[in-house]
DNA sequence: ACGTCAAGTTGACGGTGTAAAGATATACCG
DNA sequence: CGGTATATCTTTACACCGTCAACTTGACGT
């Protein structure tokens, strides 16, 4: 274990403590007045020292943002794992939609990042990030297949209804969090949202 | 009309000259890589110029964004008209839902800034922008009511299935432009995306 | 003709990302 | 234990950015 002490000339755990920085900054500020030397501040070391863990801006973006996703695909382990395959396949999807927005409402900062920080094609096809975001899809779209093995959807639907699946949760997901949905409900508060929709899928996908 | 030459002390129309070279640096390099000084360079005018049609940078993209959210409702404007009140509701929803992605698929720079330019909470309610962005979303919602009147939706139901039918709309749109879903579809190409997906809303509307 | 005012310019300031070169503490090896 | 190597962090510098204040230009009304 490293020192960690916090007047020596070497942090001891920089890498961790400017991933907490950023949450905290996207957290309180958004994600577009993020600025690495604030994350340094924060961090206690000079505004340069970022670079030496994740070469530049963008690297401590990828990294915050690849936190996001396996913090998201933990959430779907979990969910997935406490589903019996005996049981009806549309709770399964109703446990990972429910993981996912609950998700992107608790940890708002990780999952802006995860979204805004958005690359060339060239750069991303490939990169580090796709593969933590891809793992994340196959995880929604193995539920679908479940769907197709019950026979609740068809075969050649599958890929479209695991992308409405996703795009449903990713949208509703950013509509919330950018203030867009909110003033059309009264109490304001995002329990209601996710157990209507929630209703409202399992209605459409039983029929 | 204004001179409009191009040597001139006055530049004639620098409103919508600048609106335009945000479009294009947008479309080129993407949302994040956008500078005020670099629009004013491509509409020819000096770095400090565009303050004084737009105030800062924040009301330039205000502007931009409320021009997509305008562009917008004129296709959910043409996409109602030719709905006849006697077809099929289920028409309206695909023919909104069609005009929803085409236009963020056709024009990702307005897409982008109309969503990617957020503000804290206190900063956008109220705002002209959010004025622009509800009123898409009430005539989004206006194709649900007609659901409701021909019995398709409960009426207990309409505000959730209309936010799912924008959350889904626009989690696809971002997750397409932004490269995540592409590479699971081997034409890359998104009408073929647009067809099935749509096939599956109206197979779940209808049941 | 003149004054007024909107439209653009110029110059400056602090803040930002990044690169190069220097300083320092830890790790490793005899 | 001693000395060197190396990863870690600092310092310095540079170009770019958004914004502000002061200035210049041109058009327009009276």
């Amino acid at each position: 274990m490293a020192p960690m002490s916090t007047d020596t000339y070497h942090h001891g755990d920089l890498h961790r403590a400017l991933l907490g920085a950023v949450g905290e900054i996207v957290a309180e500020q958004g994600f577009h007045d993020l600025s690495l030397r604030e994350a340094a501040r924060r961090a206690g070391v000079s505004h340069s020292a970022p670079a030496h863990h994740f070469g530049d801006k963008d690297g401590l973006l990828d990294a915050f943002a690849i936190e996001g996703f396996e913090l998201l695909a933990n959430r779907f382990d979990h969910a997935t794992r406490s589903h019996d395959s005996d049981d009806d396949p549309i709770d399964l999807v109703e446990g990972l939609g429910r993981a996912y927005l609950t998700f992107a409402v608790e940890d708002p900062a990780h999952y802006a990042v995860m979204f805004n920080h958005t690359k060339p094609h060239d750069e991303y096809v490939g990169s580090d990030l796709a593969v933590a975001a891809d793992a994340c899809f196959e995880q929604l779209a193995g539920a679908v297949v479940e769907l197709v093995h019950h026979g609740l959807v068809a075969e050649a639907n599958a890929r479209y209804v695991a992308t409405m699946l996703w795009g449903t949760c990713h949208g509703i997901a950013v509509l919330w969090n950018d203030d867009k949905l909110p003033h059309f409900y009264e109490d304001h508060s995002f329990e209601g949202v996710l157990d209507g929709v929630m209703g409202v899928i399992r209605g459409l996908l039983r029929a």
